[in-house]
DNA sequence: TCACCGTGTTTGCAATTGCAAGCAGCGGGA
DNA sequence: TCCCGCTGCTTGCAATTGCAAACACGGTGA
């Protein structure tokens, strides 16, 4: 029982890795990790590493998604999508824009955490769709953001150029 | 070994525990990992396993692939690199969250434009990614922010949201 | 027959993970 | 003052990872 998904994975190495055509040796090499502790792996007698997960992957050219996914590390369809790695990868914000944005982010969803718990306990069904009727966002609270926004406190102006 | 990426990954859920204000015991317990390995993990003094990895990701309520990429153990191939996407898909938000969160990305992308364009002059060569560190947010700009953020669902709000 | 090269597998073993137990500091209440 | 609960950190220690070396088996050529 120690290992439940462990098995799936190494087949699914396995797989990939006879469908490259190509020995376990030689996936084991391109790795970086050891034939036997490959071996190991595709049998599902070892829970590789993350580390180990990814040179794998990477030694396959297949997407590491992919194989998290197989291990069971990545919950399948991960909807989130996942704002803050979205944030992050932004180019067309300065850093510090970044940083309030995430702020922000990881605030509603301690909110949203809060309320969830709250609500956990009465057990009621909660409805996700809300009449909108209000304008998102006045002009005050906007001008709030500004002195947080662009700033460049010390001339920070982040130019990483890409063009989207 | 230099473990190279594994102190930033610490920073990073150290970073998130802290937003989320919760101890390192009670995430330690949300994600089923024992505190003083928690504790190890952010200070870099060990390398989590894809596994604790996953569990702790859970227990923060992020991505796993957020932590992935901070780990290193994805490439960032394909980000969403559409924050707006990203926010629409995400499920860990109400409507509402997810409207300001957009109104605010769009200003900001507004800002920068605007500023880009002014230092376009200059073309300052870039800093490298070091903001200086600072508080992210203040408390009333949080306190801004919570009217807009969970509240109002389905018309009336005041169930129990603390009333000072 | 032997030697050689390839495949995947088994076998110890150092290094590391991850945990239970305990330690030190801080703030609050009796 | 003591006690309690909370915070994070340190300390052994069992269990596990991941590797080097050696193993078993098959195919080839001399």
């Amino acid at each position: 029982m120690a290992l439940p998904k462990v098995g799936s994975i190494g087949e699914y190495i396995r797989e990939q890795r006879q469908q490259a055509k190509i020995s376990l040796r030689q996936l084991a090499a391109a790795a970086g990790v050891s034939n036997p502790y490959l071996s190991q792996i595709e049998r599902g007698l070892r829970k590789p590493s993350a580390e180990i997960l990814n040179q794998i992957a990477k030694g396959l050219r297949i997407s590491s998604q992919a194989l998290y996914v197989q291990a069971g590390l990545i919950e399948d369809r991960e909807p989130p999508s996942d704002v803050i790695t979205a944030i992050r990868a932004d180019s067309h914000l300065t850093e510090r824009q970044r940083q309030v944005l995430i702020d922000i982010y990881d605030s509603f969803r301690k909110e949203k955490r809060a309320e969830d718990e709250q609500t956990s306990q009465n057990a009621r069904p909660q409805r996700d769709s809300e009449p909108d009727d209000e304008q998102p966002l006045p002009e005050d609270f906007l001008a709030a953001l500004e002195p947080y926004a662009a700033t460049s406190r010390n001339g920070n102006v982040n130019q990483e150029t890409k063009e989207g």
